[in-house]
DNA sequence: GCCAAGATCCTCT
DNA sequence: GAGGATCTTGGCT
């Protein structure tokens, strides 16, 4: 079941946190790429570090725009971001930066589409980690941007596997998700929620 | 128009 | 652990 709007207007945190486990699915050219989502970064409106928090520009206006649409934006002349608008009704703007994946579909096309430079050094653990390198390997770039993904198609965010509190073990900032086939590991950085596979 | 910084990744030491 | 790659964006003049 693709995730419907109703899911992405929420509180951004909340979002952040509930889209750990779901799956991003890429369909390129017919063929089936998918991920657990398993490191997400929230980015509210008063988020000094956020591409909104000086008001709405040519660049983030999608966060602006209606929640569940990609904001994917191009950093550092090499890499893609992609972003999921999430806000509650009554908030501005703000987005939920999806920071690594675990490869579940499509993986040796992953391979394939990461493997230059990197050659037999890589690893299934580099594949994905990183939100630069998902968005290489599912071949997600500016075209997304503003694209709709509460209705299927070549993008798109399904409930895969929910991750329930009672999973995870927190500290003040570290905290990890027991049962799970690996361990998780949560980290919270001021109003940013930012998870992450440990390794 | 100019310039510095950037929600990163990779290689080399 | 440090530094380079590479180019868009936005602030400032």
């Amino acid at each position: 079941m693709v995730l419907a709007r109703g899911f992405y207007s929420r509180d951004t945190l909340e979002v952040a946190r509930d889209l750990l486990g779901r799956m991003l699915v890429r369909v390129m050219d017919g063929i089936v790429l998918s991920g657990m989502i398993v490191e997400v970064e929230a980015y509210t409106r008063d988020d000094p570090a956020s591409h909104a928090y000086r008001g709405m520009t040519a660049r983030n206006r999608v966060m602006f725009g209606e929640v569940g649409h990609a904001y994917v934006y191009f950093i550092y002349g090499k890499h893609y971001c992609l972003n999921i608008v999430a806000r509650s009704r009554d908030v501005e703007a703000g987005a939920v930066l999806i920071r690594a994946v675990e490869p579940v579909e499509g993986v040796e096309v992953m391979m394939e589409r990461r493997g230059n430079g990197l050659k037999s050094r890589m690893r299934l653990e580099m594949l994905t980690s990183g939100p630069g390198r998902l968005t290489e390997a599912l071949g997600i770039d500016a075209r997304h941007n503003g694209l709709d993904l509460t209705v299927g198609g070549e993008l798109y965010v399904e409930e895969g596997y929910s991750i329930s509190d009672d999973m995870v073990e927190t500290t003040s900032r570290v905290g990890v998700v027991k049962g799970a086939d690996r361990p998780w590991r949560f980290i919270i950085k001021g109003n940013r929620f930012v998870s992450r596979v440990r390794v």
